[in-house]
Formats: C-alpha cells, structure tokens, sequence
DNA sequence: ACAAAAGTGTTCCCCCTACACCCATGG
DNA sequence: CCATGGGTGTAGGGGGAACACTTTTGT
C-alpha cells in the first residue's frame, strides 16, 4: 500500500519489527542430474538439515540487490560474473510462524547456473553444496525450504516451455545437445532429437550459430556438433511443450 | 533464509526496521472495459493520485491473510464473500526509496471480482473506485503502483491463456458469451465464437453446464443462452491461445 | 567396420482457423 | 419478419510427432 490507511501518528516501531530476507534455491545441471545449491545447518532450529542459502536484506538494498549479493557469496564468483547469471523472484512467503525465533518475511528467488568448474567456490561461503535432486535427498528441508525448493523446481520447469531460461544451465557456448539434455534433465523426459533441433531453430534469434563451430567438448566420439550462443530472444514461440508425463518421475526428495 | 549467515550475537533490532505492506491490484470487467479498484490519496507523497489499496501485514498474519482482509475492506464484501475470489501474489517490491518516508517492502496481489452490484461497497473504505483501464486514466498512479498495475494485468492476460483464471470475472452462473467477453475485454481482440466455444469445452471439467439453462440475463434478444459454472479443471489444456496483435490496442493510462 | 552422436528429410495426423449455416427469441 | 445473439458443421492448412536416413567422428 504505502501510504494510505495509516492510522494518523503511526509510529512504524510500534510495531513488531520484520526482518525481510531473501532465500535461493540455486539450480545447475551436473551430469544430467538437477543440482540445488545447499547448506548444511549449524545451530538450532533445525540444526544438521539441509537449508537453502540467504541472508538479510540490508537497510538500503533491494530484495533483488540482496539476492544478487548472496547469490555470488555463496558461489565464490565475483559480482560481475554473477550478474550475469539468470536470477528471478519466485515469490514470498510470509507465513507469521515460518521461523520460530522471530517473524521473518522472505522474498523467494531462483538462479540458473552453469555448471562449475569449481564444486562451490572457496569464498565466504563454507559449506555450500551441490545437491542431487534425484531422489536421494530423504531428510526434510528446514523451515519452509522444501516447499519453496518445490515451488522454485516447478517454476523453472514451466518456463522452460517458453523461454530461453535453459540457456542459464549452460556455458556461453553450447552444442544442441547439450541444450537438449537440460530440458530432459530438468522435465525427466526423453525428447526427439530432430524435432527437438527444429524447434529451437524455429524461433528466429533465440539460439544463433558461432562460426567457428565444432570444436570436441564432451570427449566422445560421433560426428562434432555445432556451438550456438544466446540469442536475443527470450520468449521461445512456438513453445516448446513438454511431453505429458502420465505418472512417473521422481518428484521425490523435496518433501519438506 | 531464515536462520544461516547470521553474525555472531546478532541482534534483529539494530537493523531499521522494514515495514511489510501488501497492495492489492483488483480488477472487474464492467460493460466490456477492464477496471481497476484505486483510492485516492488524500496525504502527501502523491497527494491526489490515485494508489492501489493496501495495508500493514499484523504481527500475525501472513501476506496472503493481509491481502484477504484488505480485499474484504476495500470492496465491501464479507470475508466469506471474499475469500471466494481469485487471490494471488504477484511479487514484492522492494526498492529502498518506493516510499520516500520510510523503508516499505510491499507484497502485490492481484484479485479478480465479478461485475459487483454496489460499485465498491459501504463499508469500512470511504474512497475506493473503480477506474477503468481504458486509456482515459491519464495521471501517474502514487509511487511505484503503476508498475505494480502494469505487472498485475500482464500477469492477468497471460494467465487467461491456460487456467481458468477468465471466470473469477464472472458470477457463479454464466454463459460462454459472457465468458468470452471477458477474454476479449481484457486482451482486447476479438475471438472467433464457434472456435471459443469448442476451445472452452475441449477439456473436460473445465466448465459444467447447469441443467436449468437458458435463463434471460442481459436484458437482450437473441436465443437464450445455456448457464455453465466453473468446474473443477483449473488448468485449460490445450490452452486458448491470444491471437498475435501486431501493433495496436490501448495499454496507455499505466505509465507511472 | 562398427558404434555413437549430429544433422536432414518425410509422412501422417491432429488441431486450429475460417467461414457458412441453422436455431431461438424480442421487437 | 428482421435483427440479434446462441449454437453446430465443415473444408483447408500448418505444425508437431514419429521415424527413416545420411554424415562425421573415435576406437
């Protein structure tokens, strides 16, 4: 609102004050496996379960500034190269007694990484960790945290359809290949690979060939493919629609 | 984050405290045009703009249970009337100096409401319109809501393409006509009857007809239409996709 | 020579678009 | 009987799914 409805001579302290954070669930792709950047708690509450990296929103930060900060803190990468990983607002979650200590407001957000050399980083961060979300992650997540890593999953899932977000997942140069698997890893589905190919090409800037192509990345054997970059499109039209999944896939490891 | 990264022997209190509001962008659709609920400002900042309606989350409720109850204030309704309606969270606004007088974050929520018989209701809120979103509004909305708006109705149109977002705009009782008004009401194009129709009862559950059909509403002539309600399929699969509009249509009356 | 991965071509079918057409009611 | 809005039918075209096929590399 700010600003209207104010009983007259408010005084905004005599409130309860809200702390106001920012929580990440941090997403790369290892080995055709989804990752989420993790941490492993210390004290109580919860203490020994998995949490989902943030911090406190400083007095003159936004949420998007503060998520932008821990984001490269807890990845050990500079700033820069930070800010150009794809980072978005999921939402907030304000439940009054979603931390036990004391009322906390936090402003959820997802981040695409690619994945990295480095396991975390070597930075601030201690114990970041890189978490396989296939299934072997039994122990719930503290807080709220299962439920916004769900939240977070299936929202870069949806947007996967229609726009360039798996691009995120991957270095700034990649084959189609590589494209594809993120959208097979993310979705847990096979997918065509000539359909698939035509799609992508379809929208026009949405992927555009380097010219020097061909270089050997995955060891392996087979005919050398083509690196494409980013393109300027973001939206990907004709979506790419994900197969319907009658019933299986494991969801799992995210019950929290 | 909620408990990690926490400094030795922190103290919440030494941090400015952040005041948590929730603004509520609530829209109808009258006599065709989309229309928006705002107040207008009687104080300085923005004195005589119009604003959003919003409010302070209390110690104990979450943003969503804020946003109901000044759902429930601003239109007059019951909170049983108006926990019926479409309520979501859009996203939070967070920028240090949204309100030059102190530190406001601010959830946003968009709401849907039928075309109410009172124009806003008698209740507790004196000031509250409806102001349409036809181009007529020229003034700047009060601090950043015209970017929350802007955001809000996007969020509104393109969720129109895949769930049943369309019949929070309509009484519990309605025909595809009026359905389809509010499609083309809040896109602003034209849709082919026959094929909206077809669209509309491609997925089963997604509306029901009412057996008692055929009651006369708008005063009109023209064979009478059959009464359908929402059913339970949220989820319009295939989805109705909005026409491409190369160029035209009136977005204007939201710059601020 | 064979396996493995990239890339191209082609067929079939479904769905979407566009209209034409009938039905029921009010004036 | 005509205007108006509700409802059904149908021909045509575009695009996606499925799959065959060629190309280029490593072993």
């Amino acid at each position: 609102m700010t600003g209207n409805d104010i009983p007259e001579g408010y005084d905004p302290k005599a409130f309860e004050p809200f702390a106001v954070t920012v929580d990440l669930a941090v997403f790369t792709v290892r080995e055709a496996v989804l990752h989420v950047l993790l941490i492993r708690r210390g004290q109580a509450p919860y203490a020994g379960a998995w949490a989902l990296p943030g911090g406190f929103v400083l007095p003159d930060e936004s949420a998007e500034r503060a998520a932008l900060r821990e984001l490269a803190e807890e990845t050990g990468l500079s700033r820069e190269r930070a800010s150009g990983l794809h980072l978005e607002q999921l939402r907030t979650y304000s439940d009054p007694d979603r931390d036990p200590r004391m009322r906390v407001v936090s402003v959820a957000f997802a981040a695409l990484v690619p994945d990295l050399p480095e396991p975390s980083g070597g930075g601030d961060a201690a114990e970041a960790q890189w978490v396989a979300l296939d299934g072997s992650l039994r122990s719930p997540l503290a807080f709220d945290h299962g439920r916004i890593l769900a939240d977070a999953r299936r929202r870069i899932g949806d947007k996967l359809e229609y726009t360039s977000l798996a691009m995120g997942f991957c270095p700034p140069e990649f084959t189609l290949g590589e494209l594809q698997q993120v959208y097979e890893t993310v979705w847990g589905v096979a997918l065509d690979r000539p359909n698939f190919r035509r799609k992508v090409l379809a929208t026009p800037g949405f992927v555009e060939p380097v010219g020097g192509a061909a270089q050997r990345r995955t060891g392996g054997r087979g005919k050398p493919a083509a690196l494409y970059r980013a393109g300027r499109a973001v939206v990907l039209h004709p979506p790419l629609l994900r197969p319907v999944v009658d019933s299986a896939g494991d969801t799992s490891g995210e019950g929290a």
